[in-house]
RNA sequence: GCGGAAGUGGCGGAAUUGGCAGACGCGCUAGACUUAGGAUCUAGUGUCUUUCGGCGUGGGGGUUCGAGUCCCCCCUUCCGCACCA
């Protein structure tokens, strides 16, 4: 009978659905293994990055359990976010009832798949018993004093009086209306990750499971930065303006100071100068740049305060500039200016007149001719330098920085690039944040006990007059849980990388309702051992969530600092070549590709393909190809069932010399498929033996009948380490001819030694000849089997040889003249 | 500009430690079976050359008995960061 992967793959989905038989628990006789896969968002439909992702996944959960280990491999749904309150603003179904179903779709697509998941352990992070616990995590940073209110600008719709997201205001327009985006400022809250920037940056030393360019690209996003802050007094405000700097050594050099145009002290610019207007209008036409447009912006832009600041070393007195490069949220907002040693203010300088002054030579005694022509940012010895002239650069920093510090002017400083992290949302689809604000008590955090605060289903969603939070009349007044007075509630709810900051722990025990999860399961469990998902996490939602476990942590919760040992970044799926998108018309859809090929098939070729870090460009036929090899092996079985299901005895020593050197594949190919995903995680060279081993079965014909059990060996064998890549079809054929899927089989070194290799003779480094000779003979012995082959022998004719180059079991290389 | 990764047949890719370049698959060619083939099976498939034999891993140089792999210079592509003081 033709193979029906339709009706097999049914079969098997059913049986899974109904015995759940992935499910696992604490064990403490055996070696625990924590596969993870990034959970995806709700979205309706899986698209083929997740199959991708999950696919590599499920091949490594399902071979280490066959191998003995226990395997935590959950699921679960990061189920809160933006699209979900859209529809309901344009559709009016309820956030909630929108994502339950897309996760029903979503879970059925999954199961169509075959995924090896504990589905008991399924999470979805907008259900209360979830939220509960960021709110929890919450009030424990509350309490540490890492969480915190400030204020800071967002996107604002004047005619919908409505703040956006980044995504809802593209262009500068309203996503609704139109409208122009406007910045306001907003009370938020934000957590002190900064506090662990250095544990952060540090650790990643430590990740020895992680890829390179992951950890240099969180190394750029925290963007640590040594250098000192000085202190410049401005003349007629009575009070100093900071600046920070790598360079204090140059500051003997400083011709002028420039402040971003949206630094506080320009207010006071505006306010006391001269200048007012001058200054008004500059700050107005950078305003109404985006952020975007600022950054692509090149060209030096600038404008004189009228104010003078002194800086603290030489006490000249120098102008202060407003400058469209200068960056408000890094640093101090401020920096100091010397165009002599820094491109950017050597470019200012020249486009505004200002003054060149060198301070640092390349050489002791050097002396600097006629006019700068470029700036030299090199380090070197400081020269016009006052007390600390002939010094080099870098002693120069030190003690400059110890002269501020004595001087009260300033001191070493280290900034970095990563920012606090905002997560206050001013929505609805998110985890209200547990803070209640009484007029006579100030900020009162939500009591523990009376977690979880609830999102109200009496809201409107209106996509108008802010959060829909405020148009329930259940949510919004409270009591103090101090005083007992009228209170209000926050209505902002969490950043959703919240959410996934710390899923992974609440898998270990999903339906615990007294804490987080519990110690004992999190320490049998933790940390992940594999962690896979796209590239495009690599800095915020793979910093978040180790910042996390390293507070939790810090709190005693979890064993670990660090939650991930070893990091996939997969590749994308593309197709024709670029990525998949509606407007190019270019989408492949899973299911469509499940119901020609089957989901063994699709899988197969999705890991077939390509490494798994590498991106794959989406070919119908190659999944036909692995369609076309799962059948020949099912043909296969079908045609050599009487061999398969013989009991004859399995007795290397009475094999037929090809039977041997079946069997010596199989063991070959089981060190080799074992390596390759347990060690490599190269999916598709896997799979490359697998068909391999499959080619010598498939043209072996037994001469004997111990033959037979050389056939029906490599066949099990075959089946067992094909089913975490196509588990559909091998479950079936396990079941037909006997096969204990359960077990890996096991690498016998014996069976799979070489008695004989095929040594490759060059002369000159050139191959001229293969002789196949015994494993372990010397170089003497090698050379005069080599001489048999004819082609050598012919190379070697009238030559002298200058000596000979042997490698054991590989090579003989003749140096011949 | 800075940092990272990569460049191998018509295509996806393999070569894990410096030792047979092109495994495995897709595609293609020929043949078999067939009423038929976009099914299946068999054989072939880097390139030049009639053969012998050359040449060949982006380009150029080097180290070595031997280089896709190591070193230097250059080119190209992709990714990340990017006026970060």
């Amino acid at each position: 009978m033709a193979y029906n992967f339709e009706k097999v793959e049914k079969k098997w989905k059913e049986k899974w659905e109904k015995e759940n038989p992935y499910k696992v628990d604490v064990d403490k006789n055996k070696k625990k293994f924590y596969c993870l896969e990034m959970l995806p968002y709700p979205s309706g439909r899986i698209h083929m990055g997740h199959v991708r992702n999950y696919s590599i996944g499920d091949v490594v959960a399902r071979y280490l359990s066959m191998k003995g280990y226990n395997v935590l491999h959950p699921m679960g749904w990061d189920a809160f976010g933006l699209p979900a309150e859209n529809a309901a603003i344009k559709r009016g179904d309820h956030p909630r009832v929108h994502t339950v179903n897309h996760i029903e779709m979503m879970r059925k697509q999954l199961k169509n798949l075959g995924f090896s998941y504990d589905w008991d352990r399924e999470i979805a992070t907008c259900f209360p018993e979830y939220y509960k616990w960021n709110q929890w995590f919450f009030l424990k940073m509350y309490e540490k004093g890492l969480a915190y209110r400030s204020k800071r600008s967002v996107n604002w719709c004047p005619s919908c009086q409505t703040v956006l997201a980044n995504e809802q205001a593209e262009g500068g327009k309203c996503w609704r209306c139109d409208s122009e985006v406007e910045q306001k400022e907003l009370e938020q809250w934000f957590i002190r990750i900064t506090d662990y920037a250095d544990r952060l940056l540090d650790n990643l030393d430590k990740l020895e499971g992680w890829p390179e360019n992951v950890k240099e690209m969180q190394r750029n996003w925290i963007g640590r930065s040594e250098g000192s802050i000085v202190k410049f007094r401005v003349k007629g405000l009575e009070k100093d303006l900071e600046v920070f700097t790598t360079r204090v050594d140059t500051i003997f050099g400083c011709t002028f100071v420039c402040v971003a145009p949206n630094h506080e002290i320009v207010k006071e610019f505006v306010e006391k100068g001269e200048l007012s207007k001058e200054v008004q209008d500059f700050v107005d036409k950078i305003n109404k740049m985006s952020r975007e447009e600022r950054l692509q912006t090149s060209e030096k832009l600038g404008q004189f305060t009228g104010f003078y600041a002194i800086n603290p070393f030489n006490k000249k007195e120098v102008p202060i500039y407003l400058a469209n490069f200068v960056l408000a949220e890094y640093g101090t907002g401020a920096v100091m200016s010397v165009p002599a040693h820094d491109e950017r203010d050597f470019e200012f300088a020249k486009k505004y007149g200002l003054d060149i002054v060198p301070v640092i030579a390349p050489e002791k005694d050097f002396v600097y001719q006629g006019e700068l022509e470029k700036a030299y940012t090199e380090y070197g010895y400081l020269i016009n330098s006052g007390e600390f002239t002939g010094l080099k650069t870098e002693e120069a920093k030190v003690r400059m920085n110890e002269w501020l510090e004595k001087e009260g002017l300033g001191k070493a400083a280290i900034t970095y690039k990563l920012k606090d992290w905002g997560i206050s949302r001013q929505r609805y689809w998110g985890t209200p944040i547990p803070i209640i604000y009484c007029d006579k008590c100030g900020i009162v955090p939500v009591p523990y006990e009376d977690l979880p605060v609830e999102l109200p289903d009496d809201v409107e969603f209106k996509g108008e007059g802010g959060s829909p939070l405020l148009t329930s009349k259940t949510f919004l007044k409270t009591k103090c849980p101090k005083c007992g007075g009228e209170a209000k509630r926050e209505t902002d709810t969490m950043d959703t990388f919240i959410d996934s900051s710390w899923y992974y722990f609440r898998y270990i025990d999903p339906k615990n309702e007294k804490e987080p999860f519990s110690k004992e399961k999190v320490e049998y469990w933790s940390p992940v051992d594999l962690y896979i998902g796209g590239i495009e996490h690599a800095t915020m939602h793979l910093i978040y969530t180790r910042f996390f476990t390293m507070f939790m942590y810090d709190l005693g919760l979890v064993p670990v600092e660090e939650p991930v040992i070893r990091l996939l970044t997969q590749g994308m799926v593309i197709k024709d070549g670029r990525k998949m998108s509606k407007s190019l018309g270019n989408v492949v859809d899973p299911d469509e590709m499940i119901q020609k090929y089957g989901a063994d098939a699709v899988r197969l070729f999705m890991l077939f393909a390509a490494p798994p870090e590498k991106e794959i460009d989406w070919q119908d036929q190659g999944a036909e190809g692995a369609l076309r090899f799962l059948t020949r092996v099912w043909n296969f079985g079908e045609e050599n069932a009487e061999i398969i299901k013989s009991e004859v005895d399995f007795d290397v020593n009475k094999m037929s010399s090809k039977g041997k050197d079946l069997i010596k594949k199989l063991h070959k190919t089981i060190k080799k498929v074992s390596e390759d995903i347990e060690v490599r995680i190269h999916l598709n060279t896997a799979i490359a033996s697998l068909m391999e081993l499959f080619n010598s079965l498939s043209s072996f014909k037994p001469e004997n009948d111990f033959d037979k059990a050389a056939v029906r060996e490599t066949f099990s064998g075959l089946v067992k380490m094909l089913t975490p890549f196509a588990p559909h079809i091998c479950s079936e054929m396990g079941e037909i001819y006997g096969i204990d899927l359960n077990k890996w089989p096991e690498f016998n070194k014996d069976l799979a030694k070489d008695d004989t290799f095929l040594l490759i003779v060059q002369v000159n480094g050139k191959v001229k000849g293969r002789v196949e000779v015994e494993v372990g003979i010397d170089g003497e012995e090698a050379f005069s089997q080599a001489l048999k082959d004819v082609k050598v022998a012919k190379a070697l004719e009238g030559k002298s040889i200058i000596k000979k180059v042997f490698i054991p079991n590989r090579l003989l290389n003749i140096v011949v003249k």
